[in-house]
DNA sequence: GGGGAGAGATGCCGC
DNA sequence: GCGGCATTTCTCCCC
């Protein structure tokens, strides 16, 4: 069994040349940044990463507990009997501080990952999907652009309608709620104004919309139009059953 | 050096006993749920925790590039020479499926954690401080109430001022966005159509606001006030000098 | 670096 | 369950 102290030299080879740390450790964390936060001591993971990002993890739950972002200083310190893990980050003015009473296990290997993640079904791809194919938006829609940084704000989807109407598309992959009612009025009034013309259409176009959005909408004279974001793995797994199974 | 087939028994094992399991492992992540996703194969972090959760992390970055919330079900299997980690969640309908080539190290221990964490500098602690110190926000103002939902809406801090006009105050703890500014509105209307009034003061309270957002509020007749979230660490910290150090 | 907006947002509270 | 909203939101993109 390692003492404390062999941990500590350990984390600091480790610290030097990028690896990743992960403790298992009894601790207690206190922070102090944009804002404060003091947890007592409980049995829990510790990463530390190759760029000087620092998580603690309870044994349940999504979220860290706490955390300090990319680019902060870690440092062992021994301290009145007491072990502390120091982190710091000057340039957002954060500051935590972590006591160490008992380490139950402990990794650290430099892991090589160059690769970046591939997304799909974001709201972009719902914007590509109703440029490609206006039908599933409504016949005779004409599409201008699509998630451009317009003279009128970032727009998701601009056409035109079937009487030549000016229409601005709001997209929302997940349950419409009045903000989003809002931000597709705020583009409205902004190309309304800039155009100086006195009828611009608005539609939303998300999966579903709740009442209070949908009462809201209809007061402003907008539409709102049921369309899912695009599964792609889905259909390919219909045919291929990658993610079957279940 | 333990095969990929103990290390299948093992995380069996532990996944019974709601251990929190963490795995250094080169793998690739399919997921498909809400969204799709796909990494190509890498260095990575496994974690399985004791609810269940599921988050794989790259060797830099404050968030996990693919999870499973908690709750979900994990096994692992052998198809065609490869093994697999796969996680469901029939709940949310989220798939993942992890193709594991190599374990660099594994850790398993049942983790005994009941804390919970202690905040402070919160918007809700703005409100309580404001509620407390009212002269702080201005001379003669009178809270009224809290954080509270009122049949109005949920508003921070409501009251009258010195000339016994209501008063609706929304708090930012970051600089303020000319989407609180349209929080603020929206509040203010609601509560002039309900109580059949025609003037409501507006204010918000924030450490900054941007400039759209000053021209926004100034344009509504609402006015800024400078106020920053309470920090009761840091003032301790200045007589105790418990962080620090740095 | 600030502003604006999305996110597989998450999490909390209230109805 | 939905709705509304804060978050040590984080992240990306564009100006």
């Amino acid at each position: 069994m390692l003492e404390l102290s062999d941990y500590a030299r350990l984390l600091q080879n480790a610290l030097k040349k990028n690896e990743v740390v992960v403790i298992g450790c009894t601790c207690s964390v206190l922070y102090s940044g944009r804002a404060e936060s003091f947890l007592p001591f409980g049995e829990r993971l510790i990463i530390l990463k190759a760029d000087h990002t620092l998580l603690v993890h309870q044994p349940t739950g999504n979220v860290p507990v706490n955390y300090m972002k990319p680019g902060s200083s870690h440092s062992i310190t021994f301290d009145e009997g007491k072990y502390f893990l120091r982190s710091r980050n000057l340039e957002h003015k954060e500051y935590m501080d972590i006591e160490i009473q008992g380490v139950h296990f402990f990794e650290n290997k430099y892991l090589e990952d160059g690769q970046k993640i591939a997304l799909s079904g974001t709201e972009k791809d719902m914007a590509q999907m109703l440029f490609e194919q206006p039908e599933m938006l409504e016949m005779g829609f004409k599409p201008l652009s699509m998630e451009e940084q317009t003279q009128f704000g970032f727009i998701d989807l601009f056409g035109y309608d079937k009487n030549n109407n000016l229409v601005v598309v709001e997209c929302k992959r997940y349950t419409a709620d009045f903000k989003a009612v809002e931000q597709l009025k705020r583009y409205v009034e902004k190309i309304k104004q800039a155009k100086g013309i006195s009828f611009v259409r608005g539609i939303l176009a998300a999966p579903e919309i709740s009442s209070n959005a949908e009462a809201l909408l209809l007061q402003e004279g907008f539409s709102f139009v049921a369309v899912k974001p695009p599964k792609y793995l889905e259909r390919f797994d219909a045919k291929q059953k990658t993610l079957g199974g279940f």
